[in-house]
DNA sequence: AATGAATGAGCCTTCATTCAT
DNA sequence: GATGAATGAAGGCTCATTCAT
């Protein structure tokens, strides 16, 4: 009874609390943060974080769940077909659920920060958005690599895949500082997601024959 | 006078300072570390850290930069030569710098923790440690590419390559969690080092015929 | 209108909150009881305090006169008769109201909170229950020493008398932890009654002669 | 090392603190005291609480703990003897330890807070202070009835001794609007103690023998 | 009459920092 | 150079109370 608050005004300050929340933890961490902050930029009572959420951390939590629970699932047949076009849909996926502008700024950062020092929320993270894409990555990468691949290359591989994208999560003020031609880069998610897909996927051919036979082709 | 500390007591206490403080501002982060814990576990008065360092953030500031200082540029024979060979130096030598088990263990997440949560200290870790490299493997992946590749092309293949290489300085707990296959990594560095350039090389092969023709260039 | 408050609905709310609040401030003591504590217990909303009872103390002062509510007067043909049959009456009748089983259990609490701990609600305490036993056993006492007993003599050995029952006000564990034979009092009122009585008549025989002379005069 | 603070000017503040704690926890009790008020009247710094005492409990630990230190034990000479003169010389010594003004004035009412709304710290009171005295009257009590009283007997006898003394504990106000005669009492040490001693060990005379002259005139 | 939501006041506590020795 | 003591600032949290429904 205490946790379930269904009162549509109750549902709207909660709404402020996370939003104004998911701004300042992403700004700066959860410990640097303070309520203080969090509460004015909501326009609600510093109170009321107790009411609505118990203290600090649960707010935090509840936060990083709001993070997770924008995740889009793939659609199944993105994911069926041959195993090269359900990678490139994947990473296309990925890297659209990172940069997605229509998505509040912060949610990158926010997980970026659960990746760099996770708190008790990083659970979260894991079972609901970072272990699913990654068991789907996974396959995929098995069918194209083919039953002879040990598994330890697979899991090498998929993670050399995946720190592509994980690179994108980072503050993009220090990539652009880097690299200044990525200054947009926000807005190129598609650009993005089909350089990666083509990196990887070039990775992934098989050798040139060494002996280029007349006719050679066997091998997936 | 008053910055130059120069009793080797003095030294000391610096020294154990900062490893006490890398420890734990690795753990728990700038805001969440404590003076009173990096004090005890130096073993120092906590009034210590104002004497040696002013205040808590310029210690920050100098485990960071003691971090960026244990640095070994690569030997510029390594960087000379086909550019192929290079890349797959650079990336040993990425990878060693990250995993190498005779530098402080925090020193990987402190510099994560720079770049999930940019700090004033960041600069150094930028200008000292990445763009350096950075600039190296432009060059490098430049020279690959060769003239016709679009800077944004380069750029975007330095950072897939890149991408693969900080991942290893994320908490190996995670990745551990997702890929138990992945437990001893730290003493694998050669390996992780060959398969990232084994991949990336492979990606930057030049593509393969359309339509297989009669005689198939081989590529290296 | 707005303090006379008749339905039965609301008579019963009135009812749960003072008997919560009865067991939460004995358990607590004013100060460090909560209204949140009270009110889940009652099984009413947080409000319903300040609605029924203005403020928390207005709900404590009824609590206390709620306790003192329950005296019972001695019946006045049990204080009439030999002043050592009244003390004995007396005294039962005191042990007994402090021990009632079919009184709530905090009721001895609050009481004994008050006279450590007096607040405003002190005086419905004083004047409604110890005063009118006090004046009671002070003419008792005084019939039972006789006229020319001083009325500081008086005093003292009402005091003595009745500090003998305000004892089992306290926290019973306290005595127990003493004296663990005293487990089962708060089912033994009349054997504590006649314990007190026969130790303070006792104390009130006349003093035997110094030197037994040959005709003791006893006096009763 | 933390609890060991030996420095005179520390004990120095230690001291202010636990005095003017004694006087705010005994007018207000442990929830309702505030720091502030503590430190206010102590003179010193609000986290002088958190530095010497760690938090508010540790600091009433720390009164209660004095409260006990100031016990005198009997001489064992006074010990010694006849039951009945040990008796009356450990209530004198009971009543004078109560109501000595050499004391701190908020000593008794510590304690007697301590007997009504037990906390962590009633075990010092109880271990150090109220059970040694216990033991010791028990002894005297039982040596006095005699062998063949049963347990309950000489434990009961005992409570109506001690019950006497510990009403002295309750705050003189209540006492003197009961009694206004007894007004000076916290001078008048010496003639409490008395009166108690006479009462009780009046109490404790061998009943009158039943056919002790040859014209026996029963009644109780 | 009753309640869920919201709020303001205030308290305890932590912590970096300063100061005197 | 080093330390124990002390402090000011600020943060999180609790809690009684009020308000709108």
């Amino acid at each position: 009874m205490a946790n379930v608050k269904d009162n549509a005004a109750s549902q709207e300050t909660r709404r402020k609390l996370i939003d104004a929340a998911g701004q300042v933890f992403a700004e700066r961490g959860l410990h640097a943060a303070t309520l203080q902050e969090i509460t004015d930029r909501a326009g609600v009572n510093k109170a009321a974080v107790n009411y609505h959420f118990r203290d600090k951390f649960e707010l935090y939590a509840a936060v990083v769940r709001y993070c997770v629970s924008f995740r889009v699932e793939p659609s199944p047949e993105e994911m069926t077909g041959p195993p090269r076009d359900c990678l490139r849909a994947l990473i296309a996926h990925i890297i659209r659920e990172i940069l997605d502008p229509t998505k509040p700024a912060w949610r990158a950062a926010i997980i970026n920060h659960e990746l760099a020092q996770p708190t008790a929320a990083l659970d979260a993270v894991m079972d609901e958005l970072i272990a699913p894409r990654s068991r789907l990555q996974l396959d995929i990468v098995r069918r194209i690599l083919g039953p002879r691949a040990s598994e330890e290359k697979v899991v090498r591989t998929t993670l050399s895949i995946i720190a592509q994208c994980l690179v994108y999560l980072h503050d993009r003020r220090i990539m652009v500082r880097l690299h200044p031609i990525l200054a947009q880069d926000d807005q190129k998610s598609d650009e993005i997601a089909r350089h990666i897909a083509d990196f990887s996927l070039a990775a992934l051919r098989p050798p040139p024959r060494r002996r280029p036979s007349p006719k050679p082709k066997r091998r997936s």
